[in-house]
DNA sequence: TCTGGGGTCCTAGGACCC
DNA sequence: TCTGGGGTCCTAGGACCC
């Protein structure tokens, strides 16, 4: 029986979901014009988190600066996120591709994969994707593309083909004729850093990557990478489609500042900061952690880490934030301007840490009460907003159905 | 024009052990 | 005194993804 993957990815996310939002409150539908969702639009340091179709035709990007969106496009539409909602927006969306097949792995807040191999043939799985994508448009209200192949490789670079609001097939006859005249950019894990490599030496498209020998290859991008693209290039791949989300092997936060800073009071603070977000998503997930790792970013982007192995897993905001602080003493000469700083965890694990009372620091105790106190206070707030948009919901029903 | 935030995986070199 | 080879762990850094 041969496999049948489906990748399917919603057209321009963020903005496709802020669309619905506004066009029920009344708005035009701001993905007919040149628009963008971005983080907050009067700091000059946001980027695009997602352009429509008519801004990405006049080169607008995601992860561009938004300043440098508005030369190009003085009238742009620039919105902001919706977390709440997005996270509203992409459960309907999973749950409508996993009615289609239980085998379902989510890539990402707007991405999955799902294994069609019991559901249907080549023959109809047009027919199946297509009624699943306007299922989505119907009761949604956004657009999605569907990518058939017989691998999530294929699924996936199919899905990515013409948009939006299209079902497209990449089956393995059809890999020399539609995937192999693109760019070796278009191929899933060729990046920037990796194209330069390959054009340099002449290789410029898929096709040609998939001839390239073995050994020339790995001269290039090294072994291991090397077999992958060539497999993929080829079109070939047997990953599996995995149900069973994988948990978190790192869990960090990092803020960059409106102006870069020089005052080691400032950095520090954003260093607590972004300490007691990290302990907290940790300690809300049951983890602990033996390693910490921070970073510096200056303002021509060169990054200044370290990172530091604890004797004994931890998930205390106190000891993550005296590691970082340490670290940053020897990372930082407390001159150079600060953009960015981050902290990291990960080696992370379940198990609690062995109490040795005698030698623990007689803080811990203190210091454990305060993100007992911490994560009461977030859990309240937490509790409080989803309370006011449940409220918000309801009266819009209402006024909706009178 | 001036670049966010959150992840994963790989490689290379050094330390240390047998 | 100086030498080998293999394995594992750690840190630093780089590339990619959304």
């Amino acid at each position: 029986m041969p496999r049948i993957i489906f990748h399917i990815d919603v057209n321009s996310a963020f903005l496709s979901w802020t669309a619905v939002k506004l066009m029920r409150e009344g708005y035009p539908d701001i993905r007919l014009v040149p628009s963008v969702v971005s983080g907050d639009p009067n700091d000059r340091r946001s980027i695009i988190t997602a352009a429509s179709i008519p801004a990405k035709k006049l080169g607008i990007r995601t992860a561009q600066p938004v300043s440098m969106a508005l030369r190009t496009c003085p009238q742009l539409v620039i919105v902001g996120g919706d977390w709440g909602w997005y996270k509203e927006c992409s459960e309907g969306f999973i749950s409508i591709c996993r009615s289609y097949s239980p085998v379902l792995q989510q890539f990402s807040i707007d991405e999955c994969f799902i294994d069609m191999s019991q559901q249907c043939t080549p023959e109809n799985a047009v027919a199946v994707a297509t009624r699943l994508k306007e299922q989505v448009r119907e009761t949604l209200g956004f657009t999605v593309n569907v990518g058939i192949g017989a691998n999530k490789l294929l699924a996936k670079m199919a899905s990515d083909f013409e948009k939006p609001d299209k079902v497209h097939t990449l089956w393995e006859s059809e890999v020399k004729e539609k995937m192999w005249p693109l760019g070796v950019r278009d191929l899933l894990w060729v990046g920037k850093k990796t194209e330069e490599r390959l054009t340099a030496y002449g290789i410029n498209t898929i096709g040609q990557l998939a001839q390239l020998g073995m050994e020339s290859l790995s001269v290039l991008v090294g072994k291991k990478f090397a077999r992958q693209l060539h497999e993929n290039a080829n079109g070939r791949d047997n990953s599996p489609v995995e149900t069973e989300r994988a948990e978190a092997k790192s869990v960090s936060a990092e803020r960059t500042f409106s102006r870069d800073y020089t005052d080691p009071k400032d950095i520090d603070r954003a260093l607590f900061h972004v300490a007691c977000i990290v302990a907290h998503r940790i300690r809300r997930h049951d983890f602990r952690a033996s390693t910490v790792s921070m970073f510096i970013k200056y303002k021509d982007f060169t990054v200044a880490q370290k990172q530091t192995s604890l004797d004994q897993p931890t998930d205390v905001t106190a000891v993550i934030l005296n590691e970082a602080r340490r670290m940053l003493g020897e990372v930082w000469d407390g001159i150079t301007p600060i953009r960015q700083v981050g902290l990291g965890v990960s080696k992370l694990t379940h198990e609690s840490a062995i109490q040795m009372s005698l030698f623990e620091d007689p803080k811990l105790e203190y210091y454990r009460e305060w993100d007992r106190q911490y994560d009461e206070k977030k859990a309240k707030a937490e509790d409080a907003r989803m309370l006011a948009y449940e409220r918000k919901k309801n009266d819009e029903k209402k006024t909706e159905t009178p």
